[in-house]
DNA sequence: CATGCGGTTAACAATTTGATAATACTTGAA
DNA sequence: TTCAAGTATTATCAAATTGTTAACCGCATG
């Protein structure tokens, strides 16, 4: 997931998007917008948003309909999606909760609280970990290929830079050694028994910071 | 994270209390319940929640304060919170999100919407995929290879971690040593007698907590 | 073509783990 | 009570696993 993330409105109205539009580009994110139900897994297909808002009712097809298909392609597996209705019925609000979007928002719409809602969404998914790693003082920048540790940047390899950021990517959980050669060297390459740990160290002579843990027989883990 | 999701309800209306738990028991979830915010807070520790709803209004400490306390203890630091209130007040809604709610639900309550939504949580949060077992105060983290009591991380050698997450796997079921051999050492390896003796003893002493009990001339069993 | 860097490996040290043996304890049946 | 079967405890040692260091190779760069 990029740094700026990405938001999808659809919806026919187009005073509503021009709303919501206008708010979120003021909290820095990138939106991008739908008039129809086609157009939404255009646009989705395109850009890969982060956060998809979808009328339910839209012409041709509706809300729902685009999130059943955008939901049966793994691209959209985890993307996060959310209705946007004025109606209050019941049977539908739930039909679209059990599509498996992850949330519902109801009209009139109050821009600040969509605002909220959206920042609420976006923390709770920054956990899962992405481009940009901000754990306390530690900064991992996978585009940039950069560490930076209390303010100084600090130049690791790029086998040491995907490992740490690998292990910084779920924080707490233990890789196991076999994980961590298919994520950081591929299946094909057969590499020696010492080689992660030799990388672990100087990962940890780098970084001068006692945050990769071993697991003996298991693997390692990362914790601040 | 058990199996079946526990639920914490805050409110002090009963009528509220008792829709709610109603309606949530239903759909196989465990409800407890607290009328203020004090109770709130204790029955928290006390069960350990997946879920916490709080009313904002409440007498004493409002849903707002409590989830500012329990977000500053580490062990509700991934608890999904949610409120709710018949305050349709912005501002409030908005002070609510920053706190670090995960959602708002408003007054009037439609119970199948709420429901809805709780199952969505709960599939949102399962995609996290944490293999996470929760009896009572000892929590169970296969994806960290951590051992919890009591908000103290523990650490337990491999196959000590691993006897004890099968044990721990079907609380109450006495394992035959066979079956444990074979689940933990596999039908390959062939061990003498008094291996699972030692192993058993080690987690005892380790966990400082009498949870393993033998049944004399058959296996042992896990028990809170 | 020398130099430096990244990546890998070998060799050995250090550490942890797991298995076993020896011994003591517990419990129930005779 | 006494014995036998099963379990608990402890110390010990071998095996498994990881840590450390230095050396090697290939490649890009000046």
């Amino acid at each position: 997931m990029s740094i700026v993330k990405k938001i999808l409105i659809a919806d026919d109205e187009p005073d509503i998007l021009e709303i919501i539009q206008f708010n979120l580009k003021a909290e820095g994110y990138e939106v991008f917008t739908a008039k129809n139900g086609d157009e939404a897994i255009e646009q989705a297909k395109k850009h890969q948003p982060d956060l998809i808002i979808l009328d339910i009712m839209m012409p041709g097809k509706n809300g729902i309909d685009v999130c059943n298909i955008l939901r049966l392609q793994p691209a959209f597996k985890d993307t996060l999606i959310v209705f946007l209705s004025a109606i209050s019925d019941e049977g539908t609000e739930i039909r679209g909760l059990e599509t498996g979007a992850d949330d519902y928002l109801t009209k009139p719409i109050r821009p600040k609280i969509l605002v909220s809602k959206v920042n609420a969404f976006f923390r709770r998914l920054n956990k899962e970990g992405n481009d940009l790693l901000q754990l306390g003082e530690l900064k991992i920048d996978r585009e940039k290929y950069l560490i930076n540790y209390q303010g100084s940047d600090i130049v690791l390899a790029r086998k040491e830079f995907e490992l740490l950021a690998l292990l910084a990517s779920k924080p707490g959980k233990v890789f196991l050694r076999n994980e961590i050669l298919n994520q950081v060297w591929g299946t094909e390459v057969i590499v020696g028994d010492r080689t992660i740990d030799v990388h672990i160290r100087k990962i940890r002579q780098k970084l001068d910071l006692d945050c990769i843990t071993t697991v003996k027989g298991v693997g390692y883990k990362f914790e601040l």
